[in-house]
DNA sequence: GGTATAATGTTTGTGTGCAACCTAAATGAA
DNA sequence: TTCATTTAGGTTGCACACAAACATTATACC
């Protein structure tokens, strides 16, 4: 059994990313695109490096995701005047209407997730993810310490 | 907090993937090509179609991870005289050594995750996370059926 | 047998994920 | 001021994920 966490944790990250693409077809965005647009929505005008703080992404794969926006007029690019190396980003009149048909696309299948998990249970499993998530974390800082 | 549980596990999934790649790296081999030789050396020799039984992923993936393994000498591919639209895959003297070193790592690092979780709390976190995968698959086939 | 249909696998195109490299602009030390 | 260093961001190259189209071979039905 033990040897299969991993397996189902990455399962359901997968299921997770699967339904959220298919919920976002119809609005013709992909899951990526969507948590991009859901961070400037919240945050805008806001820099490229600010975003990554909340995405846990890379900076290359948000470059493509921000291009791939801006040629289809869902964000707007925008120097800092004083600082040119800033890019300030914005939703485009388009990409804010959609975010308002979007808003709560994402919480409701969270709660769906939920459905018959008992509140003990869940912070049981709470506190077991925290922990594991520790451990990780460790493991990949004692991995980078090594490449030394 | 409930908000984040979706969060919580992609999170969790890519620490698990990229720590396995770093494991893997001086090995030059990355983490979906390692599951799949895994897989050709559990079952060899075995088809493609078969080996998307274990793998939950693409054909179209498989195929392309199997081209670059047997550019590399990591794999063979030899038809099948009855039906000749099967292709099977073996290992190579090469691979088949280089998984000798390979055969527990991701035991192991499934075991470091468990570290200090305690035995009622991992029932728990099982028992809530069979509950949230079996509401995904729900979730998935309903969005499916709603696609015709 | 002959032909439609199904099954197996590959190729192609788009979108990430990520390392490595590059550019331009700001900053800081001499 | 000048020049090295840092910072923000973009580009390139490779590997996957996955849909869609394709080729080839088996099979089923007449």
């Amino acid at each position: 059994m033990e040897q299969n966490v991993s397996k189902l944790i990455t399962k359901s990250a997968l299921n997770h990313k699967r339904i959220m693409t298919k919920l976002l077809e119809r609005f013709d965005i992909t899951y990526a695109q969507y948590q991009v647009l859901r961070i400037v929505k919240a945050h805008q005008p806001i820099t490229a490096k600010e975003m990554l703080v909340y995405l846990d992404t890379d900076k290359a794969t948000l470059s493509g995701i921000l291009n791939r926006l801006e040629k289809r007029d869902l964000v707007i690019r925008a120097e800092d005047k004083r600082d040119r190396r800033l890019m300030y980003v914005q939703l485009t009149k388009k990409s804010a209407e959609m975010l308002e048909d979007l808003e709560e696309l994402e919480e409701s299948t969270v709660e769906m997730l939920l459905d018959g998990v008992k509140n003990r249970e869940y912070k049981n499993f709470l506190n077991a993810f925290e922990t594991m998530l520790a451990n990780q974390k460790n493991k990949l800082e004692e991995l980078e310490k090594e490449e030394e």
